[in-house]
DNA sequence: CCTAGTCACTTGCACTTTGCAAGTGTGTGG
DNA sequence: CCACACACTTGCAAAGTGCAAGTGACTAGG
């Protein structure tokens, strides 16, 4: 079928990877709508830094996962790696600006949460959603 | 097919299927956080019902996928489905209470990527994200 | 009555992503 | 030299996604 070419076509020549569409909830949602994006901005609110601390949180990110999402979220600009000694080198992650703001759909998820999924908690350092 | 009735049947027994932990955030993202289902709840939250709608959003969900996730969002309770014909039967598809709540989600995720990603456009219907 | 068309799905299958386990590289302390 | 820790990387099976094609119920046209 052409359309599916097409679509190859257009891909290929578009330096934005997949665009799904102009829309700003589709564009976010192709940065940080998957699984675990957001629980690795949730705990970068709650003051985790590195790759151990994240590994920690009670629902368990794989490791192999846990690495793409640092590299993916670093490559958005919503967060900044470091390097916080040398020898051996480690490196700890802090939110950017940009990532800091997620908050607010932080902050949303949680209350929708509360309100509707029974046994749920809001288990984030007071105040740390509120910018 | 045993396998779906299998899922179907372990569903409706077990009232929490994987609960990664009691957090509010990850919860909500288990019901909610794919690729495809708040896309959903934006366009109903924009008027739309039927199946075929649901079809001619830009971002061009498979129909596989569609099928499924209104199963799935019903099962949640966040939609509801009703007859609105017979002969042939046809069905549409309207956010329940529970679900027009996830409009803060996505006004928080529209505000976030209005802000951050470049070419972006909140397309809906005005003022209806606004409760 | 036969054919074409619509709507709402379902099915098949290739491809991609996920998740568990195990391994690797670079260092430190004993 | 050995054990250990941290931060990853790799292998591979299982699960999920997406495209295309098919199905069933019905309707309108000739």
């Amino acid at each position: 079928m052409q359309v599916t070419n097409m679509k190859t076509t257009i891909r290929a020549r578009n330096p934005e990877p997949l665009r799904r569409s102009i829309c700003a909830v589709a564009n976010t949602l192709d940065r940080v709508g998957d699984k675990w994006s957001l629980l690795l901005v949730r705990d970068m609110l709650a003051g985790k830094t590195t790759y151990g601390q994240f590994l920690e949180s009670p629902e368990g990110i794989p490791t192999n996962i846990l690495a793409d999402r640092l590299k993916r979220l670093e490559q958005f600009g919503i967060i900044t790696r470091s390097a916080y000694q040398e020898h051996p080198v480690r490196y700890d992650y802090s939110l950017t600006a940009e990532g800091r703001q997620l908050g607010g759909v932080l902050r949303a998820l949680a209350d929708w949460g509360l309100e509707n999924i029974a046994g749920t908690k809001k288990e984030m350092v007071p105040g740390s959603f509120v910018k």
